[in-house]
DNA sequence: ATACTTTGTTTATAATATTAAACAAAATAT
DNA sequence: ATATTTTGTTTAATATTATAAACAAAGTAT
């Protein structure tokens, strides 16, 4: 991964020199110069300084960056699969959000023992299925409580409240689709 | 900003030890456990190299993190917004992800002399319209030839081909709003 | 209960990033 | 044209990060 060409792209954008920049990040000149020839790895702390004077959020940075490094995929093997859940005890693996689609979005579930999708259940527009894989997992519908075990499918409206939780001892997976996406 | 948490629940969510990350990320145990009680600012490549083994993107971290830092606003001084743009000479200044709505977006356009929305025109679904607040820019809109000097109006469907050019020899600003988001 | 893993933290050393100053090249002013 | 400013790069010194090994605490196994 090369940060430095983009974050001189960006710096020229606001018209800055490496000077002007040094001053407005309280980062070196010298130090601003070799990022950009990416002649050293910033540590996240430097980085952090020198976007904030470009009004750059980390996100959207990295966004720009790995956007451009995903071209027109078909197959994306799980060294590329991306982890998009912010919950604890819960990984959700899906495509890189540079290949996401805005109508479908295909996920890895895998729960930790007795985690869940959290207090509040989830209400969105759209609809949600899936496959259990293995462990026992507690699905809630409208109230209605459902017990998904290996080989089990599930189908639902998203706008409906739901919430899934792992029951068992062991990790539990599923394998879901839904639309639009909920990320 | 403290990443080391962060860190710590997508390890944990993928029932790994810190020998078993450091197995596949090729860092060490001792240099994973100081990044997650945030002892420690890692470099970009050595973050690069976590995430990798934990399948996450730089902008899904990053997100991430960025999206619990910011709440429900209203305000948001120049200081928090964020670059959107990644074209050369072109800046555009928004919301931050987390803050970004799905039906308009409002932009704080600055184009350097010579700057331009690409070669390729855009053509997406919604309404597009502005202020140019500086300088000389060129709008076309379906072979349509428009200049913009300071204070003219602008308005058309998104679906037309466009392409703003700036003609000038100083830099141009615009304030548009355009539905839906088209980043 | 005791030994034996496995867990995450701590520490001196090695490697790397950051600084501050000197440098040359390009742009601007006189 | 010449001097002067501004540009980005390079380098030795400093500060920080990354490593490898030792450590104690918690968990398993015998």
């Amino acid at each position: 991964m090369l940060i430095g060409s983009k974050l001189k792209v960006f710096r020229k954008n606001k018209g800055l020199s490496l000077r002007a920049l040094a001053e407005l990040s309280d980062v070196t000149v010298g130090t601003l110069s070799q990022i950009e020839n990416d002649n050293t790895s910033p540590s996240v702390g430097t980085l952090k300084r020198v976007l904030k004077a470009l009004s750059l959020s980390m996100g959207d940075f990295f966004d720009s960056i790995e956007a451009n490094e995903t071209g027109e995929r078909v197959c994306f093997p799980p060294a590329e699969q991306v982890e998009v859940s912010p919950l604890e005890g819960l990984s959700l693996l899906g495509l890189p959000r540079s290949a996401r689609s805005q109508r479908i979005q295909i996920l890895s579930e895998t729960y930790q023992p007795g985690a869940s999708t959290g207090k509040d259940y989830y209400s969105h527009e759209g609809e949600e299925c899936g496959v259990c894989l293995e462990g026992e997992v507690e699905l809630r519908v409208d109230g209605q409580i459902y017990r998904l075990g290996p080989g089990d499918i599930y189908y639902f409206d998203s706008q409906k409240q739901h919430r899934f939780t792992n029951v068992g001892k062991t990790v539990a997976k599923i394998i879901s689709a839904c639309t639009p996406s909920s990320f």
